[in-house]
RNA sequence: GGGUUGUUAGCUCAGCUGGCAGAGCAACGGACUCUUAAUCCGUGGGUCCAGGGUUCGAUCCCCUGACAACCCA
């Protein structure tokens, strides 16, 4: 143990023998430090001192400046901070004295007068200071903050306390989801739960997490989609659902991914995919508006303007304007891989037309997406879940919308022909006998479903937290996620 | 999976060519009744990520490992 935590335990005994509870209890405060701006911020230093007002805070002592027989701190509550003025002649001996053996982290509460400072600084004059916690250990650094990125993921209170915008992009990752909520509620959609624990792994081309389940002795899969109940939930007649839920995909971690993340996923029976294109730019114009009024938003270093219509590209015309290569003509699987090589563009020996088709978009279309722009019409191969186009059936009416070269979204009008559904899971099947373990399996529960007739609908899926990093400015999945997935660490363990 | 970088006091960071481990903040003692990264004087505080090797001597050089960040596939 440290001389610091030492000293802080010395402080603790030195509270309880002074009769003090080092760990207080109930406390009721009149103001956070936000409603005292709102209150008071227009007051002038005369005003406050002509007509004095009470009030009551409380929050963690993060600062302290001190004299002989006068005090200042800051005490921080969840709204910001604000400075208390302490005078040993006003709280008297014993109060003085506890504040100035406080230690900063300490939890305060003050009652006082609100008072402005010769600097302007709204600032409440103390009456009384009530001792509500102890901080046994020493904070991060005040000036610099906490920067070891380590220990701000893994001990995110500390991040919490010592980096304000940390704490204010959490704030507005609620904001932000609560505006996408708010917007689909608005639009008649129904918000669902549906299992995290599955039997079968489906609805995306992900490897998932493989648990037990003890009693009925039987291995279950996390969710890596939240698509093939809530599509259920279609054929039973909810028509327009949504779920914001965990999934979970067994993939490496990076800047971009995290092996749980947050998805929104909905489905409104009679739309296609023309509909969910509105209710995507709708879902992003609304939640944009939490953090933009003017709809420009810039990611590092890029602005864009979330509040113009966001452009609708087929993908092979958008391969078509990047590399001049042209996948309107039908063609064969050994035309195709002529371009491919021509292009420089590697495929599997288990690829069909439709998967050099999007390995082209990968490679030479989606990094120069900067403006947001709907890409629609992938080809069928890559795209197990998605109806065919009515007039070309080596497409679906499917779209990604991409910003700033990232996927923000991914879409559909849902494939609700359950023969053909069971011909895709079989593809898809095959693929995984052919090498792709990211395949799907055949869901015959879900094939069922279908049979019972499923109403045209259309589907919808967006990352979350992609969403959040974009309007937060956030260049690491890590800084939008409060417990990102990181290595246990020994010291977590061991630690005294 | 490959590469690069980092890990030193509670926090933020220095540490020269290999020669007794340093600063600021925080802490402790003292001064100070409008400060705000408070100031001034004084004091204490280290498993230099771990393990091996080279060396008279390693925070420093070499090897292995742990954890993390970034870049690439």
């Amino acid at each position: 143990m440290n001389d610091q935590l030492k000293v802080r335990r010395e402080k603790l005994q030195e509270l309880i023998d002074e009769g003090v509870d080092p760990f207080g209890h109930r406390f009721e405060r009149t103001d956070v430090a936000a409603t005292l701006n709102e209150k008071y911020g227009d007051q002038t230093k005369e005003m406050l001192e002509a007509k004095p007002i009470k009030v009551i805070i409380a929050g963690r002592m993060q600062t302290k400046r001190g004299k002989g027989k006068v005090g200042f701190a800051d005490i921080h509550d969840r709204t910001g901070k604000v400075q208390i003025y302490v005078r040993k002649d006003v709280v008297g001996e014993e109060n003085y004295h506890i504040f100035k053996r406080s230690d900063l982290g300490d939890f305060l509460g003050v009652a006082g007068e609100i008072m402005r400072t010769d600097t302007g600084e709204l600032t409440v004059k103390a009456e009384h200071v009530t001792f509500l916690s102890k901080a046994l250990r020493p904070l991060p650094d005040k000036y610099h903050g906490l920067t070891n990125v380590e220990q701000r993921y893994r001990q995110r209170y500390l991040d919490l306390i010592a980096n304000r915008e940390s704490f204010d992009r959490f704030t507005k990752r609620t904001k932000i989801i609560n505006a996408v909520r708010q917007y689909l509620n608005d639009n008649e959609f129904m918000e669902v739960e549906t299992p995290v624990l599955h039997a079968q792994a489906g609805g995306a081309a992900a490897r998932p997490f493989i648990t037990h389940h003890n009693a009925l002795d039987i291995d279950l899969y996390l969710r890596i989609a939240l698509e093939l109940h809530l599509k259920r939930l279609i054929v039973g007649g909810m028509e327009r659902v949504y779920e914001i839920g965990r999934v979970f995909r067994n993939e490496g971690i990076d800047t971009k991914h995290n092996p749980e993340f947050t998805e929104l996923e909905s489905y409104a029976a009679y739309f296609d995919f023309t509909d969910v294109m509105d209710e995507t730019e709708g879902i992003f114009k609304a939640a944009a508006k939490t953090v933009t009024t003017n709809g420009e938003v810039t990611y590092q270093g890029e602005t864009i303007d979330l509040d113009k219509p966001f452009k609708r590209i087929h993908m092979v015309d958008a391969i078509k304007t990047a590399t001049g290569v042209d996948f309107w003509p039908e063609m064969t699987l050994e035309q195709a891989r002529k371009l491919a090589d021509e292009h420089h563009v590697r495929y599997e020996d288990y690829w069909q037309v439709g998967h050099i088709i999007n390995a082209f978009f990968d490679e030479f279309v989606e990094d120069t997406l900067k403006e947001p722009t709907f890409i629609y019409g992938h080809p069928i191969e890559v795209s197990p879940l998605a109806k065919k186009n009515k007039d070309d059936s080596r497409f679906v009416d499917r779209f990604e919308l991409f910003i700033l070269g990232n996927e923000y979204a991914n879409a559909f009008t849902e494939l609700n022909d359950p023969i053909d559904q069971r011909q895709r899971f079989e593809a898809q099947a095959a693929e995984r006998a052919a090498g792709n373990d990211e395949a799907q399996g055949i869901d015959e529960d879900f094939v069922e479903a279908l049979e019972y007739g499923m109403p045209p609908t259309g589907g919808l899926g967006i990352g979350i937290d992609r969403l959040v990093m974009l309007l937060t400015d956030a260049p690491s999945i890590r800084d939008v996620l409060l417990f990102p997935t990181m290595r246990p660490d020994k010291e977590e363990t061991t630690e005294e």
